[in-house]
DNA sequence: ACTCAATTGCGACTCATTCGCAAGAAATAT
DNA sequence: ATATTTCTTGCGAATGAGTCGCAATTGAGT
């Protein structure tokens, strides 16, 4: 198992980052706007996995005067461009992170709510098999660990 | 893998389970009201993984008059008690099913809506690992596969 | 039957997310 | 540069699953 990204996210040359995902919005034909480029920038230097509101919150202070519903509708257009991801947890509403290249899934402290991200390729093969046994192939899953640390509990 | 239930839950007793699971609820010194009956009574027979408003449906033919507010109430309480199971597949409204014994997960035919369950041992035992490793034992888990038919698509 | 806390139905409410639409940019044509 | 077309935005209203408050009802011990 290999931890994919986290930490290391900081040390990518963010601006590199960011033009990544705004060429791959002109190269669809969507205009990279001001709120637009905004939200992209916090979702490139993001290391957690903020909501919406958080988001707003952060394109705001880079740029004032975006609305929330506009938040709302470009997380959409990203999310259907594949330009990020979507991730619906436990009770939560939803929190977002940019597409990188290699997949990972989460594990989430239900205590302090902390997520880790891990992939393990042993399992990805082992799911790739279990749904080729019944004929069907994988277009994407979701597997996440709702854990508590060990010990003094 | 092996397939955990599904088909053959019509197998069972439905008596038998449905007595199983308002045991359940008598011991936790909570009423088996008519609407309580009936919507353990549906659950005890469902097959599939039916959502509050078709539970509502479904009730209601056994015990006329049931709200849909009491269904929702019924179906936390249910939760808490562990008697049932919650899910929350992509983005549709939560789903329910009793909570068997024995744990699975799920594959979701992305054409079909259809609901596969299945369980493999290997996989449990590696996301415990997983885990492990960092320092965390899991409190509960879950993994969805959205799936397609191979060949021709 | 009597008591009383638990439960119900109803309608009002929440909260994340979506929509409608008129006003404001961007790209494009003249 | 100006006009025209098309895409985006902000605002506030609407949605929809799920929750809540409350008066009326009911389950289950006495
Ligand atoms: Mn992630
Ligand atoms: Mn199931
Ligand atoms: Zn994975
Ligand atoms: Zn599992």
């Amino acid at each position: 198992m290999r931890a994919p990204h986290g930490q290391n996210r900081r040390m990518n040359d963010t601006r590199e980052h960011i033009e990544k995902l705004t060429d791959a919005l002109r190269r669809a034909g969507i205009r990279v706007t001001r709120q637009r480029a905004a939200i992209l920038e916090v979702l490139a230097d993001a290391q957690d996995h903020p909501d919406a509101p958080e988001l707003h919150s952060r394109a705001n202070a880079i740029a004032p005067g975006i609305s929330l519903s506009t938040v709302y509708r470009t997380l959409s257009t990203l999310e259907t461009q594949g330009v990020i991801q979507r991730h619906q947890f436990d009770g939560a509403s939803a929190r977002f992170e940019p597409a990188e290249t290699d997949h990972h899934d989460h594990m989430i402290d239900v205590e302090t709510g902390k997520v880790i991200e891990f992939c393990n390729d042993r399992i990805e093969k082992l799911q790739a098999e279990i749904a080729a046994e019944l004929g069907y192939e994988i277009v994407h899953h979701r597997m996440e660990l709702y854990v508590r640390k060990t010990g003094q509990g």
